[in-house]
DNA sequence: GGCTTTTTTTCGAGCCTCGAAAAAACACTG
DNA sequence: CAGTGTTTTTTCGAGGCTCGAAAAAAAGCC
């Protein structure tokens, strides 16, 4: 059972709901914070000279564009952006790169690195990655004392507790601990992300009005994967990183997968599967690498007239719409994001999409789902990992206090 | 954003915590209500008074079988039966059944009745169901002032507030907002639920060790529903009820549901679908009503020998075991319970079942995954409303305690 | 009957939030 | 430019809550 409400845990969770509200709002003035919040302005200022005299918030006097009103003028809070730092890993088919993203949210440093992540061994796989992280850790314009945390994320199935990749498409390599092997190297706490997770989280971010409560990311590259929000929070699943909507039963024993079982939604809509179907090979061929610049050839190939390309891209869209459509039965519909390079061809792919959710439960208000796309899955996927890790630092680090934590320190 | 938490809400949390610790642990003592919750001997001690003081909760001295231990005894907490009481009303097909229940979870009266629910007109079927809770509520051996919440449960789909039932296959009849109806009738609040809902409310109560965080109930009746608990909590839509498992499509395209649409899982595993299957009738034909005993006859022969009722029972396990791998995929596998008449013929579903979620995402721990069978929702549902109700006035009207009452009351 | 053990209550200390009032900081006005 | 009005922020005392330590209570043990 979830345990009681302890007297010091009130001042960390009203800590961390003042700095989650200056996270989300840019620069509040007090009486904002305490409109939001609906606590009174006395706590709220209470807490918010706490926060400045630790250095996790600073006034900014710079709201030069200040509508002339009457009265005292509102103080914004805003985030220090010298309070901490955190770094984002971000591995993905042949590339890897990190940034170092400081306490406000602003990148200050990154360093991109191509490898061959297919065939690396074991051990120089996670060597490239601890070096990469190093490199910047050393770098002498940062204070590595302030990176407070790590946010590692991978294409692929991570555990529940985002310690570690279990499985990935990028590499044949398996259960990699990369949080682990980064707390060990570095002495700072990490974690190890899915990429479709961190897609949403960054959704969330980036447009707060569209994607609030209820809403599915859905990657459209190699694979399909997907990050879905419900009730404002990331779902995952019990074991691993959940939200396997590519490996959906599509067609029961219909095409190869290339997970090895048969019928899956990846296996119509997967980057390899639209390319076999448009070379008309078979449904039962190992599935191939098919390279970016091939796949916008073959969508402008299948607009510019019909064929065997245009009719792939039709297949694909009703697998991914009886995949939506049963989605839609179990949790209601929502807005979706299409990210990823298909998405990009995400006209071949909608109208036989909304074909086949108007044929389903969730279909009944087929015409109001909307979909957005977003062709670049990279730097959704480092920005949710960022906003990730600044979450964690809010609430983890700063909400419990420098007294909470020089207690805990002492334990 | 969520609210800040005030101080008058960290008492009012603490003695839910303490009310539900008791409601779960049946007669703990005080110091047990410590170690489960987590708060100081002291707190537990000044709340427990309060709730004593306020006829909430009593100590039982009933504790004749207490193993003779040194030291001052444990005093064992129990829900005082008379603090309150709430009313059930469970509406399936052709049957209305209500159960008014103390505060302690003891049935102390019920009646039930039979009904055409197929054929009565909105206003008759809506009077049937408000006499027969006046009937009990005008029971001399009932105080009416101590029923505290009344909770109508009803196969079918319900708002996602539950108020209202949207759609149900017992009547034609849609959009009938019983919780209002209620508490306009009786002023006393009300809840119209979802019944696969409710059967995973009464499970987690019935055996909180196999059907703790995460588990699935499956009707598998004349329609096939479910109810969905994640991380212990019930999933319901945005919109509706949801978990319209039944409504997953198996088979795009395929055997005509009685929803209208093609291919659901109901299609093939709904009453109805494996009656038509057995029979031989058409996937096309109109989904007909089948009553329990032609379902038992139709299993014993299936069991009996090969043929094409053995076949239709098969088919119907395919459309669960594909239904539940896509679930599966999105989920992580979790206990299931069957419920319902068909829960009764799991031994011929079981096999084709399991043989297909092998075949699916979720399938890699496919043995690992259990089974339950109950063959009589019915009860399950009247529990699981009265747990609903009674948790209601825990939360929501003994944990705030009398003077945050009172002051509501004056506001 | 005194001692030990365990549970429960009591009591003072320390925090926290709140409302009201005061202070601060600005625009407007004559 | 001093006075007035307005809005924001801070200050201060009151009231609650939880906690730890100590005391009290209620048994068994010898």
């Amino acid at each position: 059972m979830s345990v009681g409400i302890r007297h010091d845990d009130l001042r960390r969770r009203n800590r961390a709901m003042v700095i989650s509200a200056v996270r989300r709002a840019g620069q509040p003035s007090r009486t904002e914070i305490a409109a939001t919040t609906g606590l009174s302005h006395s706590t709220i200022s209470a807490i918010s000279a706490d926060l400045i005299q630790e250095g996790i918030l600073t006034e900014s006097k710079a709201s030069e564009p200040t509508a002339l009103k009457r009265g005292r003028p509102q103080i914004g809070l805003a985030l220090n952006p010298e309070a901490a730092a955190v770094l984002t890993v971000v591995l993905s088919l042949n590339f890897l790169s990190v940034a170092v993203i400081d306490y406000a949210g602003q990148v200050i440093a990154e360093e991109q690195q191509r490898l061959d992540t297919l065939v690396m061994p074991r051990e120089e796989l996670i060597g490239e990655c601890m070096a990469i992280v190093r490199r910047r850790l050393q770098d002498p314009d940062l204070d590595v004392g302030s990176v407070a945390r790590i946010a590692m994320g991978i294409q692929g199935i991570t555990d529940s507790h985002a310690r570690a990749m279990l499985w990935s498409p990028i590499t044949p390599l398996t259960d990699i601990p990369f949080a682990d092997i980064l707390e060990r190297e570095f002495g700072i706490p990490a974690t190890m992300e899915n990429d479709c997770n961190m897609m949403a989280v960054a959704l969330q971010w980036r447009d707060p009005n569209r994607y609030r409560d209820n809403f599915i990311a859905i990657l459209l590259s190699h694979g399909i994967g997907m990050g879905l929000v419900l009730k404002g929070q990331l779902f995952t699943g019990t074991h691993s990183s959940g939200g396997e909507f590519g490996h959906m039963i599509h067609r029961p024993g219909g095409a190869l997968c290339r997970c090895g079982r048969r019928g899956c939604v990846e296996a119509y809509a997967g980057n390899y599967a639209i390319w076999r179907s448009a070379m008309m090979i078979s449904e039962d061929a190992e599935p191939t690498d098919v390279g970016d610049a091939d796949m916008r050839a073959l969508a402008a190939k299948a607009r510019l007239e019909e064929g065997p390309e245009r009719e792939a891209y039709r297949r694909a869209g009703e697998a991914l719409g009886f995949g939506l459509g049963s989605l839609f039965a179990l949790i209601d519909p929502a807005p979706v994001a299409m990210v990823g390079v298909s998405a990009a061809a995400f006209d071949l792919i909608e109208p036989a999409l909304r074909k086949a959710i108007a044929q389903t439960a969730g279909g009944q208000h087929s015409e109001s789902i909307s979909f957005d796309t977003e062709p670049n899955e990279l730097p959704l996927i480092r920005e949710g990992c960022a906003m990730r890790a600044l979450t964690f630092v809010d609430q983890e680090i700063f909400a419990p206090g420098v007294q909470a934590r020089a207690g805990k320190h002492v334990a």
